[in-house]
Order: C-alpha cells, then sequence, then structure tokens
DNA sequence: ATCACCTTTTAAATCGATTTAATTAATTAA
DNA sequence: TTAATTAATTAAATCGATTTAAAAGGTGAT
C-alpha cells in the first residue's frame, strides 16, 4: 500500500506518479488557479490512487499553523473530570472544532502548584495556534504573560479590563436570584458553601449571595460562609460539621449542584427534610439535578454554550475576524424545582 | 524578548548568541558527549537567557515523534461527554500521559455515520504516536485498517483474536453477578435495559445475563429485553412504557447506571417502590450512585484505572518494550446497596 | 616534520509540506 | 518571423529542529 520506505505516502509520491513537480502538487490540490485543470485533475487522481493524506506536522511547520486550539484548564485532571461542568464544556467545545475540522489538544496540570506547566507546554512550543482557558486563579501570573505576547486567548470567566476576549456568566445576578428567592420564602440563616476565594467565580457567587441579603436587610451571620472544594464530599461533610456543631440554619446555597448534592445526602442520613426543615438551592444545573428526590433547584447556567461560544470566538479571531465582540456574558437562570420548597 | 521577526526564539537565535553553530545548540541541549562541557554551559545560558523552548513542530518533522497520543471515540460529542464512563477514562489517561509530558489529542466523530473521520483525522497525518480507541462498533472497518497498517493501537474492550493490545473488562461476569444477585433475592422477571447490540460490550452484559438465568434454570421473557440508547431519559422512558403496557416484571438490571437512574426515577414519580416492588441494579458505579435514595446497587468497573493502564501499555508499546502482554482483563465488582432489596 | 589519532565543531542533508521567483511553453501582437 | 504577453510548471528557499559526515584543531609518537 504505501509508496515510499517510511511508511506512508508522502506528496513526492504523488508527484512521481502524476508525472508533476511536488510544487504542482501542493498547488493542484489547494486549488490554485494557476495550475491547469487537466493537471489538476491528473494529480487528483494520483493522490486518491495512493490514499494521500498530507503530513500536518509538515504542513504546520511551513505555514506556522496547527490547526489545532488548545483548552488549558489550570487544575489536576481529577478535579477537572469530577466536575460535570467540564464535560459539558468540553461537549460544547469539541463541536465547534469538529465542525470546522480543528482539533483539540487538552492540558491540565499534573501538580496544582505548577500551573506553569500546563501553559508552558502548549503555547510557548507552538502547539496551537490559539487556546481557551479555563478560569484560572486571580494570582495566576502566567496567563498574563501568555495575553502579552499575543497569543490569540479566551478567557473563560471575567476579567478586569477589556482587553482580551472573554466568556462569561454574570455569577452575582446568578447567585443574587438563588439567595433572593431563599429569603423571599422566609429562610433568614442561609449557608453558602464557597469555593476557594482566590477564583473570581466564587468571589461573585459570594458577592450576589451578600448583595440579596443587603437588599433584604437581613445581615449575615459570617460563620454561615464556608469554603469547600467543590466536591460531593465536601457538601456531605460540611453539612455534617454544621450540625454537630449544632449551628443553626434554614437554608443552604452551594456554589455548585455537587455540594448541594453532597448535602441533601447528608440531611437525608440525619432524617432532616428537605425543603420542610432546610431549604437547598444549588448552582450548575448539571443533568443530574432533576434526578435527585427532591429535585434540586439550582441557577442554571449554560455550560455546554459556554463552550461553543468561546470556540467560535477563538476560531474568529484565529480567521482575522474584526467584528468580534470582547465580552460575551451568558446570563443565568434560577430553575426552582422541589428543594427549596414553596 | 523575542529574539527574530517571527516573534520566537529559535535555536538560530541561541546559536548567534552563544557564538557557535546551530548544530552544537542541538547537541548541547541534547547532552550528546560530543560536545565540550564549557561549550554546552554557555548553549545553556545563552538558551535560557532566550528563554528558548523548542519548537515541537520542526522536532517532530525531524526525529518523526510527536509526544502526542490519540483518544478515538468513534461517537459525537453529546455522547460522549453524556456519560461518566468517559470522564474517568480521560482523567487516567490524562493523569498517566501529564506524568510522562506526552500530550492529548481528543477526537469524536461530528456525525454518527462517518466513524471514518475521527480515525483519518488523527492518523493517517501522523499527528499521533499512538492511538487509544474507545470501543468501536463491531463493523467498523476503519479500526482494522488501522491495526492492519502497524499503527500503535490500545483497544478498549475485548477483541476477537490476540494480535492487539487491549484494556478490557470481564462484562460477562459482571452482567452474570449483577442478575444472578436479583435471581437469588427471588426476582423471576428481570428487565434488561440493554445498549447497541452492534457493540461487544452491551452483548456480553446480555450474555451475562442470560447465563444467570440459564444457571439458576430460569427461562427468560424476550420480551423483556430491551435495547436502549444509554440515556438517563432513555431509562426513564423505557420504564414508563413497560407500566402503560401492563407488562409484569419485578427488577430491572440496567445496562448502564444512567438508565438505571433514570429508571428509578420514573418508578419514584409512579408511586412505585425501590426495591420492596422492584428492584433495580446498574452497571458502572459512577459517582452518584451512592448519592441516590435508595443507593444503587451497581456494578462497578475500574473506569479511572481502564484509562490509566490504557495509557501506560501504550506509552509502554512506544518506547518499544517487549515485556507487555496483549491483553488485560479488569474484573468488576458488585457494589450491593439498598436499590435491590434483602 | 610528518603521520596517526582524538576531541570538538560545523556544514549540509533531512523530515514534508508551502510559496516565491524563475523558467519554460504557448499564444498573441507587431 | 520575431518580440511581447500570458499561462503553466518547476526549482529552490523556507519553516525549526536533528543527525550524519566532514572538517578543523590539538596531542603525542615516530
Amino acid at each position: 500500500m504505501m509508496s515510499n520506505g517510511n511508511g506512508h505516502t508522502t506528496m513526492k509520491d504523488v508527484a512521481r506518479l502524476a508525472g508533476v513537480s511536488p510544487a504542482t502538487v501542493s498547488l493542484a490540490l489547494g486549488n490554485d488557479p494557476r495550475v491547469n485543470i487537466k493537471t489538476r485533475e491528473l494529480v487528483r487522481e494520483a493522490a486518491d490512487k495512493l490514499r494521500y493524506i498530507p503530513n500536518e506536522i509538515g504542513r504546520s511547520l511551513r505555514s506556522q499553523k496547527t490547526e489545532t486550539i488548545a483548552l488549558i484548564i489550570p487544575n489536576t485532571s481529577h478535579h477537572v473530570f469530577s466536575h460535570p461542568y467540564f464535560a459539558k464544556l468540553l461537549e460544547g467545545i469539541t463541536e465547534v472544532l469538529n465542525e470546522n475540522e480543528y482539533n483539540l489538544l487538552l492540558s491540565t496540570t499534573a501538580e496544582e502548584s505548577d500551573e506553569q506547566s500546563a501553559y508552558e507546554k502548549v503555547l510557548r512550543n507552538r502547539r496551537a495556534d490559539g487556546v481557551i482557558v479555563s478560569s484560572a486563579s486571580l494570582y495566576d501570573r502566567n496567563f498574563l504573560r501568555l495575553v502579552d505576547s499575543g497569543f490569540p486567548v479566551v478567557y473563560l470567566g471575567p476579567w478586569s479590563n477589556n482587553d482580551i476576549y472573554t466568556v462569561e456568566r454574570d455569577d452575582v445576578t446568578g447567585a443574587f436570584s438563588a439567595t433572593n428567592h431563599l429569603l423571599k420564602l422566609g429562610r433568614r440563616k442561609i449557608v453558602h458553601f464557597t469555593g476557594p476565594l482566590n477564583h473570581q467565580v466564587w468571589r461573585d457567587r459570594l458577592e450576589g449571595y451578600r448583595l440579596a441579603h443587603q437588599q433584604n436587610q437581613i445581615s449575615i451571620n459570617e460563620e454561615l460562609v464556608i469554603e469547600k472544594d467543590l466536591s460531593v464530599q465536601a457538601g456531605y461533610e460540611g453539612v455534617a460539621e454544621l450540625l454537630d456543631r449544632q449551628i443553626p440554619f434554614d437554608a443552604l446555597f452551594a456554589g455548585n449542584d455537587l455540594m448541594a448534592i453532597g448535602a441533601m445526602k447528608q440531611l437525608l442520613e440525619r432524617g432532616i427534610k428537605v425543603p420542610e426543615q432546610i431549604s437547598v438551592v444549588g448552582f450548575d444545573d448539571i443533568d443530574m439535578a432533576s434526578m435527585f428526590h427532591p429535585t434540586l433547584t439550582t441557577v442554571h447556567q449554560p455550560m455546554k454554550q459556554t463552550g461553543i461560544l468561546a470556540a467560535q470566538k477563538l476560531l474568529g479571531v484565529l480567521n482575522g475576524r474584526e467584528d468580534i465582540e470582547k465580552k460575551t456574558v451568558l446570563q443565568t437562570k434560577l430553575m426552582i424545582r422541589e428543594s427549596c420548597g414553596g
């Protein structure tokens, strides 16, 4: 089958079979108008016959394009793949990339500490034409360096100035609506499980929580705001601790659905009724949210859509389109189900 | 910062600064003993100063290695990322790849029909050194062609002969243990939601289901074996149809946990008690399985471990190791929880 | 001083494509 | 018929590295 000693058909092989030069093959396959139509057909036939597929590495080197974009998630594989958010995000991204014949290079960090490697590995050695970066820590200097170097980037999350392309949610409003809903239901002691506060997303959701209290003129017991690691386990244990310490609360606004689910599990096991005794609201609206009993009230965020928009935006930038808005803000929606009562 | 007009530091730049030839730079950075120690230090300093990182594309072209492996999943993005199995698989794979400084190229198919594109895109154009293929349809000829071409492949699933590297589960035994457990509990009319039967995995699980009946000398009502699409929705609707058609059954063995969860939801909504009236058993043991009420009895399969082993196996093959076993069979384990009673 | 033999360094080929500039062939104009 | 113009093809440079083979420099023996 193969034409050269190396095991694969190259442009040279096609050229030889078609009786033309490699340059002509390249131009013919690229539909360059300079090459005669008859010659083009000849080349096409030869290429088909040899089942020629261009070597992307060679092409990339010359054209300085890789037809690949990288998704950098400055976090461990375990964290990334435990959270349904990322699966949905990937679904959206890959869908767009498949349509446009782009490849996806996926990069997570081995160690939580050195976020650097994820960046360096993909970027400085030019394996991708552009990058989507999933919200990094506020103190991540690598990201800034990356942007400064002029590398095409789409950032998932809010960014302080208007210099970079972002796809973000209105987390403040989302968290506000959840908390406000609980307050309107008459809940007064609302626990909030937040995520690591060195990420903007968790600051914003906490902000929304505070804003709702403020607007309803309810003061917050700071003891009820607890930083957790976003896992089901964290929610499960978090509630256990509250109950063990006999800290009174009548509602829980979890920073994400996983923690909400863990929390509900603990409450169920302790015989505490949701929503009768404790109202629970989550954030994300993962597929499973409506499968639990009670079904989980939560703030819906368009996870897949985020991926789609981010990928489209990046491809737009790579294709030199000028009409791309820097900032895309997606709205959230409170999905009222059973876990909050009312 | 950058040294040439192109925006990036190349080997030439380092050579110029160090006052040596590019060849020497290459050898020096590769720790070749031919180059004088003092020269090597000189080159190192120059490289550091310019923050030189080799261009992988150039390196790949010459060395015919990409330091990248591809994961091919002949299915749509939607299917892939809706199933927790793939997330866990990815977790295992990326963990190993990160440790070994390999990159991951992820390939799904745009259209369910043309499985071909997923293969062609990654393989014939040599963007990866090797591939992990997630169980393909039994009729997928692309996979065979791929193997024939000598491309390093690890296949996830059983394969008829011993020619190719596989990581597989003992699905028959797993399904047997689940079904057998239900039979031992006295259940006699066990519904089985299976997946597409053109994939070996679903044939095997069905086989296990049959075997258990056979061994317990119970005959199967073929009406209870129903082919579904593996989604939560499918389980939900599948049960609805059975109930609406008033087909009697006292247990359900779902081919995967998602369908089991959907089924339990439907039963709950109809006021049918699990496990008192109907016993439910799933397959996979996804994280959520123990979060439901009742907690889901299911057949545990080591999803992450599958990814780890597959990646290690492929890297082993790529490194020319000879001691790698062709076939790795992982065992499953029945996790008895609440949903089956007893 | 010449030759042989190391040790270092470097020129040049190579990987597989693309693209510019030059060449050749064909056509038209003078 | 010859020059000018256009069309089609190709040689050669290029992308950024690696690697082989050749060259240069140094040492010691004869």
